[in-house]
DNA sequence: AGCACGCCGACT
DNA sequence: GTCGGCGTGCTC
């Protein structure tokens, strides 16, 4: 009887993909192991096996798989069936969902190589110029890659110069698979046996009178080993002895020493002792009871907590109470970069337990935190990680807590499955019976929504720890004060009262500027003209520290230009502002004092947001000038002033959400004011000084923000009464692009009619020389959402048989927000 | 996605 | 005449 599997290729393609087996291999494989398998005419991938059974394909013949990856599965039956419903929900393939849900080091890839056939006879006169070439260069490096052919030859079609040598026997052609996944070993040193002994060691000692410094790195292995039994890492042995490694390298060659590698764990966690779970307040015990109740009937609650409220304690306590109960724990949190600070104090409460999972690991040890889950370690009881953690392997979550779960990172834009991690965390939740713990300063509308319709329970905790006050916030008419002259360049008056007083106290000043660079556009007074980026629909923007303009959306950038470049005239002047310039202006306002700048060019790196968060927290930074990044739990213990320095700019962003995101960005950044005794200040500089949502940040108002905006969704048809689908059409040829749009948009409104918005122009309606075209699909709550799926889904597979149409790339996005 | 196959323009 | 462009179709 012959035996077959499913599987899962991380591809782009709707389909799994049947493969033929053997007797013994149907015994052994089970769904979640790895195979490798060949796809299509010379490819090999990894797949996953989603099924395996009896049923012969009936249309083609299975080939069989190539070999076998795991031992034992490395995806869990329960993961297999989260990826179907991300993949059903989000719209996207589950190739798709692999693709981003297991480390790329457990995808093998196969590389073809080539090589001489031994004992080819050559008729080197029958070959062609190409072919000579590759068969001269294959006797010098006996294997090739496609790679490095396509060098050598210089022309990228080098396929059939290789087939036409394997037809003439001169050479084969190898897929070979290669394990990307390297543990980590470290180098250790012993003495040779021969020299256990002791009389071997005296004589030892005495050749090597004449080489001092040998002579010492063995005395140094001596007392080592005299000592203790531990084995000495060639690191350590070089420094204790002050030998250099080529010392140590020559005793090595001379056989005295020998060395070995030991694999290790490179998530290691110094271990000191543990602190005591802090006593929470009445008001945080309050909430923590509440938490607690609401768990026994629902499964999720929303922790409405306004900042420095101490939620986190709240999470410990909960944290404790699952892991104590042999559960795993899940905590979400939008970007790990900005929360060390948090890491570390998980770490100190739960030491080894805690594991940290994000996208600046190395694919290798992002295998190893992938394994440590897998096997559920005693070092992975509670994962910290940003969105992609919810794809680790998790046994037996008991706890899954999302902070700030407002913040937009959860969604992933590009590529697919483009998933809101919050969303799928909760479903995640479910699937393991898991409680689900949102917690927000400033919750999401829908978040709230759910909580006040009982989708969620909902908590509330409105005391600042320790009864600091909320910081006092001011609004700073601009419009006024340019009229009453009372600007210094971005400045008001009172802004530049208010740090000279906070640094002449000795504490810290975070101005905030939700935009990079200098100035966004650069203008010609005379003529007009701004440069653009070539590439996409947008002004470059000037950044001064290396005299550049710059694209913000493709990198592209020239030097700056000290003459306009379509009339010659030298009058420039710069429109906007950005960081850059703020820093500027400062530096030129308060000479004495130091001051910094956060933001993606100066983040860059993998320490480089630690290292100006650590500059500030020491107080070698008076001003911090930052945008959005600055928002992020950051604790700071000596700020005193915020400035956030035009309110206007997040306001007018051309979202239907720009009114909440504004909120809750300026809410938190005025969080970061005053986190001791002392109270803090918030100045707000705008010129609409008396719109819904300054006056609302100021009064620390969520309640009547929320009413509002919900009514505005309401009118509107947008989220929490719609749900939202994204459909985005780019390409390289315009009107393809258009009248894909128009054909797509018009077939969409035959099905949903006046729930079809578009075809539109994006802000930016070319990116990388491609053009961009939306459609908007609003879906009624009564309106099912699986058959409108559907629906999509069928009208998007008529688009792609359009033969003018293909080359328009279609991106479908589920909850665009 | 990635790759082969197939059909048309600019070069030795 | 071939090299190489990308439109088309398929992958178990």
């Amino acid at each position: 009887m012959p035996h077959f599997i499913n599987v899962i290729l991380p591809l782009p393609l709707e389909n799994h993909f049947t493969y033929s087996i053997s007797e013994p291999e149907a015994a052994f494989l089970k769904p979640g192991m790895r195979v490798a398998v060949p796809f299509g005419k010379s490819k090999v991938y990894t797949g996953i096996v989603s099924g395996v059974h009896q049923n012969a394909p009936d249309v083609y013949e299975a080939k069989p798989i190539e070999q076998i990856l795991d031992k034992t599965p490395v995806v869990t039956t329960q993961q297999l069936k989260f990826w179907q419903w991300l993949a059903s929900y989000y719209m996207c393939t589950e190739g798709e969902v692999l693709r981003a849900a297991i480390p790329s080091a457990f995808l093998l890839e196969s590389e073809t190589i080539v090589q001489l056939l031994k004992d080819a006879e050559v008729d080197e006169m029958a070959l062609s110029d190409d072919e000579f070439l590759l068969f001269e260069a294959l006797q010098r490096q006996s294997a090739m890659k496609i790679a490095e052919i396509i060098q050598v030859l210089d022309k990228k079609t080098v396929l059939p110069v290789i087939n036409s040598l394997v037809e003439k026997k001169v050479v084969v052609v190898n897929q070979e698979i290669y394990e990307q996944y390297k543990p980590k070993l470290e180098r250790y040193i012993k003495l040779h046996q021969r020299y256990s002994e002791e009389a071997a060691m005296h004589e030892l000692l005495d050749d090597l009178n004449r080489a001092p410094k040998q002579r010492q790195v063995i005395f140094t292995l001596f007392s080592h080993t005299a000592r203790s039994s531990d084995p000495l890492k060639a690191k350590e042995l070089a420094k204790k002895s002050g030998a250099s490694s080529g010392t140590i390298k020559s005793l090595i060659d001379k056989g005295v020493l020998e060395e070995y590698h030991l694999q290790i764990d490179r998530n290691q966690f110094e271990e000191g002792d543990l602190d005591e779970l802090v006593q929470l307040n009445e008001f945080q015990q309050k909430a923590l009871e509440e938490i607690e109740d609401s768990f026994k009937t629902e499964d999720v609650c929303l922790l409405h907590g306004i900042t420095s409220s101490g939620k986190t304690e709240i999470y410990v306590e909960l944290i404790e109470k699952a892991i104590s109960e042999g559960k795993q724990v899940l905590y979400l949190l939008p970007e790990i970069a900005l929360t060390a600070q948090l890491i570390a104090r998980l770490q100190n409460y739960f030491g080894e337990k805690v594991i940290v999972y994000h996208s600046k690991y190395s694919v290798n040890e992002r295998v190893e935190v992938y394994q440590q889950v897998l096997q559920n370690s005693e070092k992975a009881r509670i994962v910290v990680g940003v969105r992609s953690s919810i794809f680790l392997p998790f046994h037996d979550l008991g706890l899954i807590v999302v902070d700030e779960e407002h913040e937009s990172t959860f969604k992933q834009y590009d590529p697919a499955p483009r998933y809101n991690a919050r969303d799928a965390a909760v479903v995640l939740g479910l699937m393991h019976k898991a409680k689900v713990l949102l917690g927000s300063a400033t919750p999401a509308l829908e978040s709230y929504f759910n909580a006040e319709h009982s989708k969620y329970s909902l908590v509330n905790l409105n005391r600042r720890f320790g009864n600091v006050l909320l910081p006092e916030i001011e609004i700073v008419d601009i419009k006024d004060k340019h009229r009453k002259k009372r600007m210094t360049g971005h400045f008001s008056d009172r802004l530049l009262e208010e740090i000279r007083e906070t640094l002449s106290n000795k504490e810290q000043v975070i101005l905030f500027q939700n935009r990079r660079g200098f100035s966004p556009i650069l203008e010609c007074n005379t003529c007009g003209h701004s440069p653009q980026c070539p590439n996409c629909d947008v002004s470059l923007t000037y950044h001064s520290h290396n005299n550049q303009l710059r694209c913000h959306y493709c990198g592209y950038h020239i030097a700056m230009q000290n003459k306009c470049m379509a009339c010659g005239s030298v009058e420039l002047s710069t429109k906007g502002f950005g960081t850059e310039k703020v820093e500027t202006e400062l530096k030129a306002l308060f000479p004495g004092n130091k001051i910094g700048r956060m933001d993606l060019d100066t983040t860059r790196g993998k320490h480089g947001y630690e290292k100006i968060i650590n500059a500030f927290e020491q107080g070698e930074i008076d001003i911090l000038v930052g945008t959005q990044m600055l928002t992020k739990g950051l604790d700071f213990r000596n700020v005193r002033l915020v400035g956030i320095m035009n309110a206007d700019t997040l306001l007018n962003f051309p979202d239907f959400r720009a009114h909440e995101r504004s909120f809750q960005l300026m809410l938190q950044v005025a969080g970061r004011a005053g986190r001791t005794e002392k109270r803090g200040k918030v100045l707000i500089q705008t010129y609409n000084p008396h719109h819904q949502i300054v006056q609302q940040v100021s009064t620390n108002s969520y309640e009547e923000m929320y009413k509002e905006q919900l009514e505005e969704r309401r009118q509107y048809k947008y989220p929490p009464f719609y749900r939202l689908v994204r459909i985005t059409l780019k390409g390289r040829d315009y009107s393809r692009v258009n009248e894909g749009a128009e054909w797509l948009a018009t077939s969409l409104k035959n099905s949903f009619a006046e729930n079809v918005l578009g075809p539109e122009f994006p802000p930016v309606a070319r990116i990388r020389n491609e053009y961009y075209k939306n459609i908007l699909l609003k879906i009624p709550q009564q309106q099912s959402l699986s058959k409108t799926k559907k629906v999509v889904s069928k009208i998007l597979q008529s688009f792609k048989a359009i033969a003018p149409y293909r080359s328009v790339k279609v991106v479908v996005n589920v909850d665009p927000y």
